[in-house]
Order: C-alpha cells, then structure tokens, then sequence
DNA sequence: CTGAAAGCGCTTACAG
DNA sequence: CTGAAAGCGCTTACAG
C-alpha cells in the first residue's frame, strides 16, 4: 500500500502538496499533471482513517431501521444505496429490531463513529430523540415519518388516502370499512386516515366504520375478523398492504370471495400484492425513489446546504382485482 | 470528547497504561480500578479512526448482497446484525444490484475500508473472485452458495430437495414436475434438484418431468404455465417460493385449484407463504439461524481462529394446505 | 508493572 | 505555488 509519503516521494514533491493535490488546493498546473500521473500510475488511494482522524468526518451515510425484513425498507434501502454509491459515500445500517432504547443507542453510536450524516427510518420521535440529535450535531434525515424540529421526507399519506378513497366511492362503494393502525403512529395511523376521511365526507350517503389492528399480518386477520362481525362493508380499505393480505385470507376463511362478496385495498405496493389471488388494489409508494431522494438531501445537509424541512415523496393508484364496481344504491 | 490523553492524564499515569489497560495489557489491579473508575465517569470511549490508524483494521464486518429485496436476503442480514451486535461489531451493508462487475468492486473497496471480514451472499464463484480474495488478504465467508476454496456456509440443500421430495411422495403423489432454475446456479440449480431426484429414485413408479424457470415470480408464471402444457402432474414442486407463489398463479388462471387440482410446494419459508390461499407448503430454511452462524464464524475467522471449510444451516418442511394427500395408483 | 518516544497516514496553519 | 512542522488519538516496542 503507498501512501501519501510514498507519492511525494515519487514526485519530488512534499506531502502537503499531494494533500493540496487531493483536496483541490492551489497547485500549479504542471505539478497537477505529475501528480495526476503517478496517482493514476500507483493506484494509490488515500487511507481513509488517517483522513477522519484529521477531518473527524468520514463519509459514511448511516441509516437506522426499525427491522430489516419488511418490503419497504429493503425498498428504502435499495434506493439510499443506489444514490450514496454516486456519491463515493457509503451506507451503514443498523438495525434496532423495533427496540427503541436500541434506536437512540444507535443514534449516539453512529455519531462516535462520525458517519456524516444519520437517515432514521422512525417509528415515534421522542423528547430523548430530540435531545440526541441536538448532542450530537450530525444531520439527520427522517423518512416515513415527519417532526417538525427535523428534517423529514414522507409519502404523502395524507393525499394517498384521499386518492384511494376517492378510487373507491368512484367504483360505487358505499358502505366502506377502514382497517388502520394505532394513531401513536402518525404517517399510517392518522395521515392515511384523514385523507380517506376527506374523501368520504365529499362524496355522498357513504357509511364508514373504523377498525384498528397491528402490523403484522396475522394480527390484520385477526382484526378483519372483528370487522365482519355485525357490519357488512361492500369495501374494506386496509391502511397498509400486509393488513389487506390478513384481511384477504380471513375474508376466505369466512367463505366470502374478494371482490364478489367484499372489495379489498391495500396500500403500500409491495410487489407480492400483484401475485395475490385477485391481485390487489393498491396504493403504491415509490420507495426506491424516495430513498434515492432522501439519500441526496441527506448529503446536502452533510455538506451544510439548506434543504426544505419538509419533503414530500410520491404515489399512485394500482388498480387490479381485488375491487368491484359497485353501482351506487340510490 | 475526551482523549486517551485526558484520561492518562486525570489517573496521573502514562497513555500508554491507559492503552494497555484498554486492550488487556498487564496492568496492576490498583490501576485497573483506578482507570475503570475514572473511564466510566467521564464516559471515554476510543476514537475508532486512531485505533484503525494503527491497528489498520476496523470492526466492521463487510456483508455484501445481490439485492435488499428479497425475504431470504432481508432474514439472513437481520441473523448477521443480531449476532454482530453482541460482538461491539458492526455492519456494512453492500449491494451489488445483480451487478457481478460490481461485486467485485465491492470487494476490493470493503478491503480498503479495512473490515475485518467480509461476509458475501453469492450467487456465483469466478476465477475474478478467486483471486480478489487472494489479494486482499481478509477473511471470507460464502452464504448460500459454497467453493471448496473458500469458507461457505450453506443450508443443507441436497437434503431438503430430498425431504420435500419424500414428503410428497409420501402423501400419494406419483406424477410430479420440478420447477427449478438454471444449473449455474449450484445451490438453487442442481443441489435441490439433486436431492430431490434422489427421493424419486428411493420410490416406485414415479414419473417426473423437469422444467426450468427464472427467479421472479413473473417469469416462474409463465414458466409454470409452460410445465402445464401437455403434462399434468398431480404435484409441482418448485425450486423457491417465489416461484411456488407463481405457479399458483399461474394455476388459477388456467382455471386450476390448488390443491384440489395440483398440489404445489415451495422452498424457502417466506412468511408470505402462510398467508397465501391456500397457505403453501414449504421447506422453511432457518435464514435468521443462517446469518447468526455466519456473524459468528466470520469474527472467528477475523480472530485467527480456525473454522470447518463448510458449515451447513438447518431446514424444516412446513406442510400446510398446498398439498392434497392423493392414494398412489396401483 | 509503568513510562517516554516513535510512528500510523493524513491535514492544516504558517512561512517563504 | 510550495515546504517544514505540528498534530489528530491511538498503539507498540523498548527501557527501566
């Protein structure tokens, strides 16, 4: 391995002017060319720990996820991952396994490590949250959730619940379920929920009931199950696309057919919803290009840049099997 | 931030009693609990950059995937963080997108970011890799594929392609198809296939025919739509779930049920399986198992330590309701 | 068991 | 534009 010595060396030069070289100080057009040579020549790359030891900073992106094995994340992943890579920057992921004290451990953990900045794929932001991210004075990104005090890049739950809201009643639908999350969760639980609301309450003669369940999809079978007790929606509207699939398979277990007997809507786009038995209607959000677009602006922060406190990721209707064309009664 | 300095220098000792006691050196008891003392007061914690500097190793453990998206790529990461966690290591994440150039550009950089192992989820060994592994001079360890060169661990595949296959057998079915995919892939193509040809062979009056496919559930769809042509087995087994998950579909839009019509078997244990209709049956490997194994051994690797060349992963069947119990014909 | 010193490979004022 | 020197925070022989 050469180093920097070795270089200078070579060119007949001091240390500091290669380091000039490298970081794009004033050097002389002719010593550019030598040095570009013998770079080009040795293949020599600068040690990046002696680097950091001086500049305290590397450039690591580090990014905490609640858990590693849900659709979207992977997806987040891929995009973050994409886009970092343009930038010779790296991604560090850690995983909290939903644990909170686990996230705010790996906040000050990353930050020990100098990542330049920090990508929190958060569930719930606290006081001790908060706090953290002042101490430690890294950048950080939210995505999928937003706070007012941090950066934030979120689907636009609200609007997508409006659109697949509106999708329905659209198709006829009149007496509509809603099968969401618990509200401490603010993107899923409240936003998506609002937005449907507001399409509701446009439309005309609709009655709406709501239902909670959990995230996974054995608990979303379970709370469908509730739902089919007593009320009997033409639709059922599941606020994430893991709820719809338990409500699918608990809709079968009742002997109801999807859509026949009741229309179902997932939301989210995970790939296996078009492989579904009928393929599901759903929202889809675009989490690779929503990673992608968090990955840049996290670099712009790193690199003190102004970026917008709030910003806003895409989605789009998925219309397939899973909804029926209803014709509205009266 | 406090330095090695500011501690040596409130314990009124040298740094380098301060490094040794960090690092297990000999050390009088007195001083040890003088410096655990003031260490946990002060709340000092080494700068990882100059112990990289000198040391010219991290305790990083490179991982490098071919996607983020899959189930079992997304389990066996969660097995590596899980594990590593207990270790004060950590996890670069990689992705190489299917990019095989790419992999090997991964390697050569994780070398220069000095990790202590690299852990690689390969699909294919080339002479090209050989030789990186050479160069760099780092421990490796393959997952799921396996290179009588390189430290490997992989799930027992020729063993459960023979445990599946038994299974079926054992519940009646006579006229099987094998929906598996290309021979280069050595874990996936051939060992599975391989296992389960090795029940057939065990039974009476099996007819069997085999089909290849690609990976994703669009291509096993319409390659199951192929295997339908012509032949009508009373079981398919597939190489993966995912194209189990397309061959149901598949099945169904030839107006097919499963299993009344064919039975369908899988092969991984996603837990989307489970919620299928009908729920698939399956060989769950125990990816999460997998990926803690394969932290643990890379560290030892890491230390020096001598492991086996190959490690294998457990596997079980799930049977579920994909598979009809059929009487065998004569 | 303990300390002084050199060195890991860079960067960064400060002179020239 | 270029160079000599100090320093980032550790570790590691080498003496004592």
């Amino acid at each position: 391995m050469k180093t920097i010595a070795d270089i200078a060396k070579l060119a007949g030069v001091a240390k500091s002017t290669v380091s000039r070289y490298l970081n794009g100080g004033s050097v002389s057009e002719q010593m550019k060319k030598r040095l570009e040579a013998i770079i080009e020549e040795t293949g020599y790359t600068p040690n990046t720990f002696a680097q950091s030891l001086k500049a305290k900073k590397t450039n690591m992106i580090g990014t905490i996820v609640p858990g590693l094995d849900s659709y979207e994340t992977s997806q987040i992943l891929t995009g973050i991952d994409n886009e970092l890579r343009k930038w010779n920057s790296h991604m560090l992921v850690s995983n909290t396994n939903q644990n909170l004290a686990r996230e705010l451990e790996l906040i000050y953990r990353l930050a020990k490590q100098k990542v330049a900045g920090i990508i929190l794929l958060a569930t719930e932001i606290t006081e001790a949250h908060l706090q953290a991210f002042q101490e430690i004075a890294i950048p950080v990104l939210l995505v999928g959730q937003q706070h007012e005090e941090v950066h934030s890049l979120v689907h636009n739950d609200e609007e997508a619940g409006y659109a697949i809201g509106k999708y329905i009643i659209e198709q006829g639908h009149r007496r509509l379920a809603f099968l969401g999350v618990s509200e401490q969760n603010i993107a899923i639980g409240i936003n998506r929920k609002e937005g449907f609301k507001r399409a509701v309450r446009e439309a005309n003669g609709c009655e709406v009931h709501f239902f909670e369940t959990g995230f996974t999809m054995k608990e979303a079978a379970e709370g469908a199950l509730a739902v089919f007790e007593g009320y009997f929606p033409s639709a059922l509207i599941c606020a994430t696309d893991d709820i719809a699939i338990g409500a699918v398979k608990a809709a079968y277990k009742k002997g109801m057919h999807v859509p026949a007997n009741i229309s179902v809507t997932g939301f989210g786009g995970y790939s296996i919803t078009e492989m579904m038995n009928p393929a599901l209607t759903t929202v889809k959000l675009h989490f690779i290009e929503a990673g992608e677009k968090a990955a840049r602006h996290i670099i712009k922060l790193a690199n003190g840049e102004d970026i917008p406190k709030l910003i806003y990721s895409g989605f789009e209707i998925i219309a397939r099997e899973s909804v029926d064309k209803r014709f509205a009664p009266g």
